[in-house]
DNA sequence: TGTAGGGTCTGTAGTAACTACAGGATCAAG
DNA sequence: CTTGATCCTGTAGTTACTACAGACCCTACA
């Protein structure tokens, strides 16, 4: 006989399943407080609840959008604190993306180098290569 | 009464200043083998070459290009060969080239998702976050 | 009831590419 | 000769995980 409390409670294992979050992830990020300490088994395996489910795909969503742990730690603690403010979440979200967008500026600029000296290259096994000038830079 | 060698060799802080490298950066590239073991004073300060300026020179500007210590040890190996085949080269930045392009998709699509949940926020200080929704996801 | 295989537990080490100390030796200028 | 800058070594911290090792537990099957 099981309590009740198990049939919406699960094990570390099936949250990783069921999330697709890797294994170790869950217990590290329990480790640097993100997730709350779950409730135990008598022999200490972890049991998660519906709301540990719902909070680790809180982090996990906010993670493939590429927000930083520290990032989601405000948030989390904006959405912990009950009333929260909508506009304190919108100004994290816009600042993020405004580092995106820089990001994505960097990344255009470095394509564009790349693209011109590879393109000066004419593969032609010649003693100076023109990348290895370019890497090389003016002296 | 110096040495004519210590007329065109620097010390680490110098090679720092004029290569706009982080002091401990030399060190650690010394460490993982990228820049060779420099010479030496006869008390143990580190002596810096006009080659070894090169090199550091090198490298500096390969990671500004974002090519990793790995690939850069390719490259570096390469040239060190002395006769280096310039389409091995060429295709090192081809495919660095490659994966800079994947990123800049990708951050492009991240920046897509943010502005679309961002701007269903009113900032209205309502109770539910449409943000936050959109990072719990639909359940 | 015994056991074989999974799953889970803890703590720790490794990844990339640095960066920042601590605690001591050395150098250069006044 | 002293003072402050620079240099030396070794080690620990950063970010966000991931991967062990060695022990314990749990379940299904014979």
């Amino acid at each position: 006989m099981s309590f009740t409390l198990a049939r919406d409670h699960v094990k570390r294992g099936e949250l990783a399943r069921r999330s697709g979050c890797n294994l170790e992830t869950i217990r590290y990020y329990e480790g640097i407080k993100l997730l709350p300490e779950p409730t135990r088994t008598e022999s200490g395996h972890r049991l998660y609840s519906i709301d540990d489910q719902r909070r680790l795909r809180f982090i996990l969503r906010s993670r493939e959008l590429g927000f930083s742990i520290d990032e989601i730690r405000s948030l989390l603690s904006m959405v912990d604190s009950g009333a929260y403010a909508c506009s304190d979440i919108h100004s994290i979200t816009q600042e993020h993306l405004a580092s995106v967008s820089q990001k994505i500026k960097d990344l255009r600029k470095l394509e564009r180098t790349l693209k011109k000296i590879s393109s000066e290259c004419q593969t032609n096994n010649e003693p100076d290569c023109p990348i290895v000038e370019a890497l090389v830079g003016d002296f």
